[in-house]
DNA sequence: AAGGTTATTGCAAAAACTTGCAATAAGGTT
DNA sequence: AACCTTATTGCAAGTTTTTGCAATAACCTT
């Protein structure tokens, strides 16, 4: 797979190394249409990857969102999942039946140009989690 | 205090009950300058109320954040604090010294209502954590 | 191709968070 | 004021997430 040696060199780049596990945890992203829990990721890199442990999973994700090959989203109930970084959109959830929609960059980057000229801040997450309430449980 | 029978009643409204328990994790949110974490909040309120145990707190606090009598702000890592409800603002916090400023919420009104009117979704979520770089760290 | 440096992993144990269920107590009713 | 109903709590046991440290293995250098 080209991809995979593109991310290794972008590790390698910065002094990190590509291993077995991050390539396995990667894969697992790459496959999944939607993002996933530690442990779903875990469960479907296990199985390219025996013996793949839960920690080295947890540390993985933390270590490939840090890096911007993966990204967070924030699920309500305060637990990250994960998904493969690329694809530029964001979700609105519902908090009473946990549908969920999304929501294109488009609509932010006004309010993103605003929030750093007013806050001096940069480089404002792009990967944003809104909640609310669907036009079926209205 | 006045704002105890305030909480009561507007639970006692819903058909919810005022306990002991609530009141001292209300007391340790309202005497908080900022979000606090479930272990926070216990150890606080365990002061008040010796016998409090930690799965109560949990609970509670979520209970409270459904009922709109608490907020929670998400932290970057995944892992929820909670604050009482009142103060309509938001937070950015830098991604790398862990930096917190407070932003308007008036700042997002405008995209508030184009989300809603976009999506058919109904009270969109009034607090919102954003995460950049801040001036110090870029 | 072999060797050295050090980023990364696995293991084991700790901490944080969740869940089920029986006992308790809030607050409406008599 | 005593009684009933049922929301809420505490307890104990589970699951998930984090952490420290010694062993391993990327990958740079020779």
């Amino acid at each position: 797979m080209s991809c995979t040696s593109e991310y290794a060199s972008q590790l390698r780049a910065r002094g990190f190394r590509m291993t077995s596990q991050r390539l396995a945890i990667l894969h697992a992203l790459r496959h999944a249409e939607t993002h996933l829990s530690p442990r779903e990721v875990y469960i479907q890199a296990k199985q390219e990857l025996p013996g793949l442990t839960e920690p080295t999973v947890y540390r993985t994700l933390e270590f490939l969102a840090e890096n911007g090959l993966a990204r967070t989203s924030q699920t309500g109930n305060g637990h990250l999942r994960y998904q493969i970084a690329g694809n530029d959109h964001h979700h609105i959830v519902c908090r009473i039946c946990g549908d969920e929609m999304e929501v294109d960059h488009a609509l932010l980057e006004r309010l993103y140009h605003k929030l750093e000229s007013d806050s001096g801040y940069m480089r404002i997450d792009s990967h944003m989690t809104f909640f609310g309430v669907c036009p079926q449980c209205q």
